[in-house]
Formats: structure tokens, C-alpha cells, sequence
DNA sequence: GCCAATAGATTGAACGATCATTCTATATCG
DNA sequence: CGATATAGAATGATCGTTCAATCTATTGGC
């Protein structure tokens, strides 16, 4: 076999762990992190359950890895907002994107599995509350640009606040659309740039 | 003994229904609902488990009154709001007391539990959808009489639509409580009630 | 070019613990 | 006495985890 760590970042180990990975994800999303159980999830990725443990050291270390994946892919969402032109707008244009996101029931399901885990274990809170505390910073930077823009003070502590507030809008649309799936996407999203126009940039 | 059905609401397998209750309720609390086991609570609730099932069918009709009993209590606190004669004050008095109420993880731990547990079991789903309709129906009454009080219009579609802005701004905090519970109190509370008065009285 | 040696990949049975639940036996009380 | 309250052992399933055995593929000697 050609020498994979040279011509393919992706060797064989990488590739089993992403399908560990995403058949624990599937699992988790579908009965919770409780019922995924390590038979099931090695059951979905095609292999044995001792093969499971070269790879990974316990089920813990399997479902951090899954946080700090899903972490990851929220935090490359909100990357690409900064890099606009016009930040003010690129927020406004990105919130019914956003908001269907956040309202999407099979979101949801793993993102409040994640929290409430992280709201108990103290190794998944670490992980969370650095991803969280980096989302924020990029939230930050975002408001602050914008006001600057229009002329208006962008000091920390204002635009900490904004951001703190921006963030709890958006993660409550989680418990939403649980809470009511058929909750009005439009309506949200128009809503919620009224808000953040009458509110953040005033 | 005397008859507790006439003298005494609460009878002795009441009392023991609430120990149960009780004892899931922390051991959910400290857990999570995967490793809230039978043999757990009943050793908290000091009784055998198979006393335990005298009372309950099963592991989750205890999980299934312990949720309605969580949004029974939910539902007793917005549902003070309405009485008081200045509707909108009553509202923004108490957005400080709902803000620290959301933001305590303590709290956080139950409800994200549940809402995970709505979001797949289609039993928990539907008391979690009841009780959110009883208590948005409630916000709405309640920024539809404050609305009023100032002349503006109070059309249902408006109404509803800043009743499920509002929940989610609430909703959003016990995500926020946990991801950073260093989140400042004081100026939450402050920005939400200048959303309330700027965005939902305009 | 072939064969033995070796190292990594993979298996699946087995372990002890714990799970939800059931059942029978005993205790308590009206 | 009859009925309800309660206990606790027993059941079978499933849990996370371990481990010795097997398969596969690459390497090095000839």
C-alpha cells in the first residue's frame, strides 16, 4: 500500500475513528447519549466492539470527541461572518439561515443531549465552555464592527452585553423547536433582525 | 388512622409517591435520566424497588410525572404575572428574578434534560408541547393586555409572534447558564427589559 | 519471486456490574 | 381476618470493558 501519511492525511486509523464517530452521533442523536450504547454504535459503524476500544479509551473519551466535533463545525459557521464586507449586514442576512438551523428539531436533539451533559460532567463542561467562550469572543468582534461602522461607542462592556444577549436569542430557538415544532420560521427571523437592529446598533 | 381521602388530601401513597418523585428528581439532577437507575432512587426514597412499582407502572411514568410536575410549577409562576394591575411593570419587575432563575444551573440541568427527552420520546414530547402551548397562551395574554394599555395594536399575529421571541429569550438562558456561568446577571436582566420596552411596547 | 517473520487490524466470546422489572414472602394495620 | 404496604431476592437483558485468538498485509532474507 502506498504510505497513506504521506499522500493522504486521512489514513486508516482517521477513517475508522470518523466512522465511530459518525455512527455514535447517529445513535446518540436518536436515543440520547444513555441509550448509545457501544454495541449499538459499533453495530452501525461495522465492527467489533473490541475494535472500538483501539481506537477510542473509553465511551467518555467517544462522546467528548463528538462534542468537540460538533463544537467545531458550529464554530466554523460563524467564522465565515467576519470576513464580509459589510459585517452589519452579512449578521442580518445569516439570521433566517440561523434561526432555521437553531428550529431544527434534528438539531436540537444533540446540542441539548450536549449541554445537559456538560451541565454534570466536568470534562465535557471544559470542552463546551471553551468552545462557547470562542463563539462569543467571534460574536464580539462581530457587534463591535458594526457599531463602529455607524459611529456608535463599541465599548467592551456594551458589546460584551449585546453579544451575551444575541447568543441567549439564538440558543433558545433550540428549546423552541422542541417546545414547538411548528413554530413560525419567517416570523423569528423577522423578529430578531428588528431586534438587532433597534437594540444592538442603537 | 383516620381517612386521609377526606380530612387529608394527601394520602399515604401520595406521600409516597412524592418521595419517589423527589428522589428522581435529584438523582436526575445529579445524573441525567440515563443514570437516574430504579435502584438509585428507591435507595433515596428509603423503600425497595419493588415498592416502587406499587406506585409507578414503570421507570418512565416516574420520569413522565416528574416532568409535568416541573412544568406544573413553571406554569404556577408565569401565572401570577397576569393578576397585577400594571401588566408591563409586573412583567419587567420580574425579568431579574426569571433571568437568575434561568441562568442557575442547577435548574438548567432538569430542564435541558427534559427537553433532550422531548426531543425523541414522543410521550415526554407531548406533556412538554401541552404545557409550552398553556404557558405561551399566558405570554401572550399577557403582552396583549400591556400592549393595550398603551394604545398600540394588539392583533394575534403580532402578539404571538413577540410571545415566542420573548420565550425564546428566556428559554435561551439555561443553554447560556450552562455554557458560561460566569454570564452577568445584573446586565442581562438589564438589556432584556430594554428589548421589552423598545421592541415589544413599539 | 517466494516464504517466513512480524506488526497491526480485527474479531467475538467472556466478565462482572448494573439495569428495569417481577414475584413471593412477610409485616402492618383496619 | 383481610387487605394493603413493604421487603428483597431472583430474572434475564444489557451495559462498558477486556483479552486471547485470528486474520491481513507488509517486510526482509534468500
Amino acid at each position: 500500500m502506498i504510505a497513506d501519511d504521506e499522500r493522504n492525511p486521512a489514513s486508516k486509523a482517521d477513517v475508522r475513528r470518523e466512522q465511530i464517530l459518525a455512527a455514535a452521533q447517529t445513535c446518540v442523536l436518536e436515543q440520547g447519549f444513555h441509550r448509545a450504547s457501544i454495541s449499538k454504535i459499533c453495530k452501525l459503524a461495522g465492527m467489533s466492539p473490541g475494535h472500538v476500544y483501539h481506537y477510542f479509551e473509553n465511551k467518555e473519551a467517544i462522546i467528548a470527541a463528538l462534542v468537540r466535533r460538533d463544537l467545531d463545525h458550529v464554530l466554523d459557521f460563524t467564522a465565515g461572518m467576519r470576513a464580509s464586507a459589510d459585517v452589519l449586514e452579512a449578521m442580518i442576512d445569516r439570521i433566517p439561515l440561523g434561526v432555521a438551523e437553531k428550529l431544527d428539531p434534528r438539531d436540537a436533539s444533540l446540542k441539548l443531549e450536549i449541554a445537559a451533559e456538560a451541565s454534570r460532567n466536568p470534562n465535557i463542561a471544559r470542552i463546551v465552555r471553551e468552545a462557547d467562550a470562542c463563539s462569543l469572543k467571534s460574536l464580539r468582534q462581530t457587534i463591535a464592527e458594526a457599531r463602529r461602522a455607524r459611529g456608535l461607542p463599541d465599548d467592551d462592556k456594551t458589546v460584551a452585553e449585546l453579544a451575551v444577549v444575541a447568543a441567549a436569542m439564538f440558543d433558545g430557538l433550540v428549546i423552541r423547536g422542541v417546545r414547538d415544532p411548528d413554530t413560525d420560521r419567517e416570523a423569528v427571523a423577522r423578529r430578531f433582525a428588528e431586534i438587532l437592529r433597534g437594540v444592538f446598533l442603537a
